[in-house]
DNA sequence: ATGAAAGCGCTAACAT
DNA sequence: ATGTTAGCGCTTTCAT
């Protein structure tokens, strides 16, 4: 068994309180009496019991962070900034998988593991807004996604429709006209990919350009295969085009390999832009112009966000949920230059 | 505060025990207790408090999992793949970052929360031979990484150096005969960079061509950058090579870039071989021929490692530790075909 | 400056 | 079949 405080303060001739004063620099004690314990601490190599301390604070240390899929790149970058973020807040962090599915991420909100942590950071993917009411839970909650929004939870999240926008005004602007959108998601209003195209939407509006149905590519995931799959659908079939915005990056790196593939090049005949701005844009060939939606504020904000509610959490009248967004940026880079 | 045992108890009108067996599923209980336990249970929203669990029980159902950084490709698939092992056998995973940093590795290994926790599965990166003291510590404990051999703690790796020699001699069948190296560490003996340098050299041995120190890229990190740079340099360097094995895929895209860029093609002037076979691999273009060096394996083997010993814990004797070792396999793709 | 003792919420002997 | 009770190891009043 592990050494408990009685074995130290047996060993060292004195109460537990005094050795638990010393291991919580308790500043009054008589310096022999502290060099005593610090021995008995050495000898024995007491460490404290985590577990009772945090049944007797109630705290646990620990906050759960629940993504689809750590596999996946732009997850396993916000788990690997909302680590650094918790890291520096005395935090440590607990993953789980809910592989974006809509039954596992509503058993994930209620286990009662989630009362084992101190808070939960929630990319909900499968959920959507009518499941808003499984937020209501009785521990602090920060919401990441774009599926539900003005549930009871605080949410933090980007501006995904002015940066789709944005985004498509860049390639207008850099002079294309036909502009194919791949990655949509039929008949979805919310969702990054409902928002995204509502953004591409309101560009082509703007511009006086017609939105031709035959320049929306519909694809179930964003992975590096679905983009290769669209793009090849829409090479076959025939129609023009000299752009092509995929919803996200990995989307745009399997799409930027068919186009090679074809003899097409990119930017030359095809401008390509992603959204993500992961890491991987940087090093493609070509090197992707893509969307940086402020991953890393995201990740900051949202241990910030939770640190706070578990401050407050019983302290006076609960807040009102409020919704933090990040500002994005549209990063150029050879895929599709600025003209 | 929360709902407690004494509470339901209360309401339905029992002892705590009862309630306790209605949760843990004692068998013997009359069905209108049950019941009545049951809507009280319902009525009051109660869930088990975890930590007085754990306090009682010695156990915490987590394990932690620390790595040097979850934002490289390659150790956010291994978290991912511990992570679902960690989940079929109803454990949770805490993660740590190292930075491959050698005292926050071994901080961490003495951190008074790693108790906190059921066991470790750690890999080293920092540490070094002299460092294997560190590992014997009271707790279960399973290392990965190429860092330390012979260790006190189970240690579940890869066969570097035959994967290596394994690499080398594929691009020596397949015709090439001044094959460069990307990614040594100057003077490293252990460690996956001198694992595989010697697998490299043994390579070349058997072959019957001598080493030339020219085709030896240095370089500290194993970043995309790093691989680009040493590249840059062996083209610029004048050496004549018609192959290029990266100690890692990373690198390989890195060095692959370039070389496109110097208008080279890969693998018609150069071959290029990776290792680790992560997810991009598949998709690069051209797709990169690697060494899949079985980290599914690995991550199942560790999870299933760290359990038995945290089941075997304090029961009969200390087994021995034990070394375990992935299998092996070479992945052609088009970056070098076979032949 | 230090000690005694209560209790965080739970499980498991040990009653009954 | 159900109740009583003693801890798990710690922090924290309340004494002294």
């Amino acid at each position: 068994m592990a050494v408990t405080l009685h074995e130290v303060a047996f060993l060292a001739g004195v109460s537990i309180k005094t050795v638990s004063n010393v291991i919580n620099r308790y500043p009054h004690i008589r310096p022999a009496t502290r060099d005593r314990v610090e021995a008995a601490v050495a000898e024995l190599g007491y460490t404290p019991n985590l577990t009772a301390r945090n049944l007797r604070g109630g705290r646990s240390g620990a906050i759960t962070l629940a993504l689809p899929d750590m596999g996946l790149a732009y997850f396993a970058e916000l788990a690997a900034q909302v680590i650094e973020a918790a890291e520096a807040a005395g935090m440590i962090v607990q993953l789980e998988h809910t592989a974006g599915d809509r039954e596992r991420e509503l058993e994930l909100l209620k286990s009662p593991r989630r009362r084992a942590s101190d808070g939960l950071i929630f990319s909900a993917l499968g959920m959507s807004q009518d499941d808003a009411d499984a937020l209501d839970v009785p521990y602090p909650l920060v919401l990441l996604g774009e599926r539900i929004f003005g549930g009871p939870a605080d949410h933090v999240t980007m501006r995904n429709e002015d940066a789709a926008r944005a985004a498509t005004e860049y390639l207008i602007a850099s002079g294309r006209r036909r502009i194919a959108i791949i990655g949509a998601h039929e008949g979805e209003v919310v969702g990054s990919a409902g928002l995204r195209l509502a953004g591409y939407r309101k560009a082509l509006e703007r511009a006086g350009f017609a939105m031709d149905p035959q320049l929306v590519g519909y694809t179930g995931l964003w992975h590096r295969a679905n983009g290769a799959e669209t793009m090849r659908a829409l090479l076959a079939s025939g129609v023009e085009f000299d752009a092509a915005f995929c919803l996200n990056d990995t989307l745009a790196f399997g799409a930027m390999r068919v186009l090679q593939e074809a003899g097409l090049s990119v930017p030359g005949d095809v401008a390509v832009m992603g959204f993500d701005d992961i890491e991987e844009a940087r090093y493609s060939i070509p090197s992707l112009t893509t969307v940086h939606p402020g991953q890393d504020w995201i990740a900051r904000t949202a241990v910030e966000t939770l640190m706070g509610r578990i401050a407050t959490q019983g302290k006076g009248p609960w807040a009102a949920a409020m919704t933090r967004l990040a500002n994005f940026e549209i990063v150029p880079r050879e895929s599709a230059p600025q003209h």
